[in-house]
DNA sequence: ATGAAAGCGCTAACAG
DNA sequence: CTGTTAGCGCTTTCAT
């Protein structure tokens, strides 16, 4: 009630004017209203200061303390495509972690656009964020690191670099691309195909991994001519793929595709030549995306913890951010096989 | 070549550095750069200022600019829910224009929580964005007037209040709604049921209008028990309000859903029934989100200019920061009839 | 435990 | 046209 009287048209209410109303320095107030320096201060005019704070309304100015302090409580989070769900739930995740910590997010679209993304890379650094989450990270950091300053904090998302250099969190996409693999044999698939994403992309490169690994430990030595590698993880792109896996006239039974949309591409491909899906071929995606139990047929896919990834990779930023020494952390969640409508058994089973 | 040296590890090349290089003071190097008060100096300096500042790699702190300004050159970007792709569309288009002019967005997500809502508006304030874009209005405009201030610049999108006291861009509701019930009266439905958005929201209020005015202008007068109304434009509360539809035993063939993710609840009430799509009962929605067409069967709805709208709104309030004084614009956008696979004629079509 | 003073990097009067 | 002088709001030495 008694805040009423302070909540007029703007809120230019200082630091000053706290201190005036309080009857201290400048200096103590700013001490008193900081928790991290709050104990210089004596008990009794910190709660004073902190009521009279209340009471007016007060609220810091982040410009000014960032001016001061060299940080702003901002993080930068690059994603390829806020349109593509599987993006937008990471970025929820990153927000809820975030804003709890008094973070706020600053977020950008890099169409998985190198040069777009040193260019977010930088503006964002003038912008003094205090730290990166990016889920664009190519296989090598270098590009990372030659943008934001080997100094910078960086957190990848959903993504990973070759050496580990740098703190991530990932879905374990080799274990995810063996559930694939595994669920199509069980179904008695034995001429499966892999259209994979682009290898430069960790998360290409190891659902990848993941298939030819597989493949071979059931036995199944994968056929060069059922691997095909898109350029982006796109459905035009898995379209194309898939049309061109169709022209070779290898046989094949089932698909496992590079993510979901690359499915899609492979519903259309293989509409496009009369094959229908699951009887003539199965499909199997990737990421459980937003509406896959909706897509016709239903999408079998591997899911992966989408929101959690997000704020699992905001919980190590700050962890970084407040011991920037500790070695780099990888955390690796589990993905889980999600049979739908997309998957069955072949339909003349080749006998094991 | 010659900018090699100055890149060194970070950037806290300051304008003073810049003044010194160039042997003027900083008050002119400041001039110099900034294109609004090039014209205050000579050619010649502004020349080898804008030389130097390249050559050491200068970059001005925002930050500090905006302390002295009171300007932060971002822009508040408020929607319910970045996990519906129609506001991840939006959100780019926004993205684009504001890029392009050198803001930069702060996005959050309110959930269509009002207290929610309130919160990101002081934060964002506090952070001193220059103006707002939001998604979240209800139709009554006192609680965006009261969280941001009557002084603040705010422009709304996809939705508008009563008064037309916002400036706003969005699609023409009313006139969508009009092409879904004309779709669905042109293929021979008579007994036409609508399951509305919310009232409160503009495009929830809109839609419904337009459903009852065209339902008369073709002399089918709306039957209160084909009507309902959600309480949120989601699936569950689609199916929620589909299933009491379905209870009231009242006749219908087809169905204008408030949205698509209503639509989408639809399918689910109607399959719970043993109804088939669009068989028993047609289906329209209303945004043409992504994957619309995925959907099975493949919806067919009314579609809205999901990125123009979103970058419209950014040029609008970019106009509105320039001229603030200009009378409040609307901008309404043009929606559009998408024919697919769940609208037919309906089984025995009743003669006109 | 508190006050004084300086300064983060930049811009905006005001002189000259 | 350019230099001088302040000062945005806050934090942080350094004294006291």
């Amino acid at each position: 009630m008694s805040s009423m009287r302070a909540e007029r048209s703007d809120s230019p209410v200082t630091l000053r004017d706290v201190a005036r109303a309080a009857g201290v320095h400048p200096a103590t107030a700013s001490r008193a209203l900081n928790p991290e320096t709050r104990s210089l201060v004596s008990e009794a005019t910190a709660q004073r200061v902190q009521e009279v704070a209340r009471e007016l309304g007060y609220h810091p100015n982040p410009i000014a303390r960032g001016l001061k302090t060299n940080r702003s409580h901002t993080i930068g989070v690059l994603v390829p495509d806020l349109m593509n769900p599987l993006f937008a739930a990471i970025v929820r995740g990153i927000e809820a972690v975030l804003d709890e910590a008094g973070y706020t997010p600053l977020i950008t679209n890099t169409d998985n656009d190198p040069e777009r993304e040193r260019i977010d890379f930088k503006a964002m650094r003038m912008r003094q964020v205090d730290g990166f989450i990016t889920a664009t990270a190519h296989r090598d950091h270098r590009l990372i690191t030659e943008s934001v300053g080997p100094d910078a904090t960086v957190v990848l998302v959903n993504r990973r670099v070759d050496d580990n250099a740098l703190p991530a969190v990932s879905a374990d996409d080799v274990a995810g691309a063996r559930l694939a693999v595994e669920h199509l044999a069980a179904l008695g698939h034995r001429r499966i195909a892999h259209l994979a994403g682009p290898l430069d992309l960790s998360t290409g490169h190891q659902r990848h991994e993941g298939f030819m690994t597989t493949m071979r430990a059931l036995g199944l030595e994968p056929d060069p001519d059922l691997i095909a590698i898109g350029d982006n993880f796109t459905e035009a792109s898995g379209a194309r793929i898939c049309r061109e896996l169709i022209g070779r006239k290898a046989e094949f039974t089932a698909i496992v595709a590079g993510n979901d949309l690359m499915a899609l591409g492979c519903y259309d491909a293989l509409a496009e030549h009369g094959l229908v899906c699951p009887d003539d071929v199965s499909v199997v995606g990737f990421n459980d995306m937003p509406f896959a139990a909706r897509f016709n047929p239903p999408l079998t896919t591997v899911r992966i913890p989408h929101y959690e990834m997000g704020s699992k990779s905001a919980e190590l930023l700050l962890e970084v951010l407040q011991d920037p020494d500790a070695p780099p952390r990888q955390v690796l969640l589990q993905s889980e096989l999600v049979a739908r409508g997309s998957s069955a058994p072949p339909r003349s089973p080749v006998p094991a």
